[in-house]
DNA sequence: GTTAGTTTTAAACGCATGTTTAAAACAATA
DNA sequence: TATTGTTTTAAACATGCGTTTAAAACTAAC
């Protein structure tokens, strides 16, 4: 079976990606834990970089398609609070439970999504972030737009900063995941799951959302 | 003057971290925008490990000394208040106040220290963490004890969790700076500046700081 | 001015990387 | 079975990297 080789290549992708990043992993190092041949990657995606937009499209795919029903879902319901901080949990917790299921229903990495993310951004030249924008853009438009009925006090750039302020507790928690878990075992003997973190951080994201605005921006 | 090269190196090496990361920056782009010679970084620094190291020293030796100081003489001020968001934003004022001075003193990015904290964190057999732990982790003990007196709801194992989520905050958004700030250039025609982010997210740390804590955990 | 120690320099080394090549193996069709 | 197109393979390629070397340049002390 041909596609047994592509998907070989983007779990053990994904996997070293999300342990050692995307430059300290090397196509060697992929390749042999796939067990598949080192040109393969080539052949079937072209270069290194195209690994990486496939593992995350991967992701990404189902991630807006899956946010993008909820939400709708969401949209239409017509039980809403009156409580900004009620529905900005909701809606985070839709993108939790979002991303939730589709890492778990196709076995993906949640680490290396935020990994991802992290990298994009954090890249000041940003080809991959421009790409994401590209490509991903409308879809969290769409989840911005709701988050941003229960943040009204703000203009639409305080709204910007702030979001970008949650994003990070999301994406920095994830990233060092693997860190944090390991730590928090060792120090209070207790091991937490990267599902306790998402649950976790949802009412701290709502809380942030809701933090007053200091002086004129 | 043989320092010269050495500090040269160090911020030209800063500037380059700071935009493509340490595994992306090659010693040759360093010493060529620091106009010294490929061998100085190996002679003054031994590796280019000891180079990061040097890096990051140079950054956090100052910021640590600061810091205790403004702390201690927070904890001998009289004027408390019972209000224990407000003294959580003074304590957060005090790192991000201590951050800017210890940058703006000794011309330091404060974008390539997060990037540094970020790469840390992220990295699972962490190496760079590690020595920031033992080399500093006794001052930012200190902080967070003082952090901890409120948000005393919590056992230490939440309080360590919700910590990161505050750093997370601080992190992704000094990392992203630099993508972010053109971002809201572009898109909204106002140029903010690091310091106002600095401000601005000290009380989206507050807030979530006191987030409630859901379940059990 | 000679000497001893330090710093700088240009060149090379060894190695790991992403990529390409061309032959081999395989699959499907006629 | 012969043919065609696809996939896999092993080997090589070119490049850029961190590091080392040994000679040169410089600095200071005597």
């Amino acid at each position: 079976m041909t596609s047994s080789t592509i998907d070989r290549i983007l779990d053990a992708a994904e996997v070293e990606f999300a342990a050692h990043g995307f430059v300290e992993t090397s196509l060697r190092t992929i390749t042999t834990k796939a067990k598949v041949n080192l040109a393969a990657v080539n052949y079937h995606f072209g270069s290194k970089k195209g690994l990486i937009q496939a593992v995350t499209d991967r992701f990404l795919g189902p991630l807006t398609q899956n946010l993008q029903a909820q939400l709708s879902a969401y949209e239409k319901s017509a039980n809403k609070s009156a409580d900004d901080e009620k529905e900005l949990r909701v809606l985070l917790g839709i993108l939790a439970r979002s991303c939730q299921q589709v890492a778990q229903q196709n076995h993906h990495s949640l680490a290396v999504f935020a990994r991802l993310i992290n990298t994009a951004y954090s890249q000041s030249q940003g080809h991959l972030r421009k790409h994401l924008t590209y490509q991903y853009g409308a879809s969290f438009m769409y989840f911005m737009r709701l988050l941003r009925k229960h943040m009204p006090e703000m203009t639409n750039e305080q709204f910007f900063w702030r979001f970008h302020y949650l994003l990070g507790v999301l994406v920095f928690s994830l990233s060092s995941s693997e860190a944090l878990l390991a730590i928090c075992e060792r120090e209070y003997a207790n091991s937490r799951s990267l599902d306790k973190i998402m649950a976790d951080i949802i009412p701290v994201m709502a809380s942030a959302a809701q933090a007053p605005i200091l002086g004129e921006g």
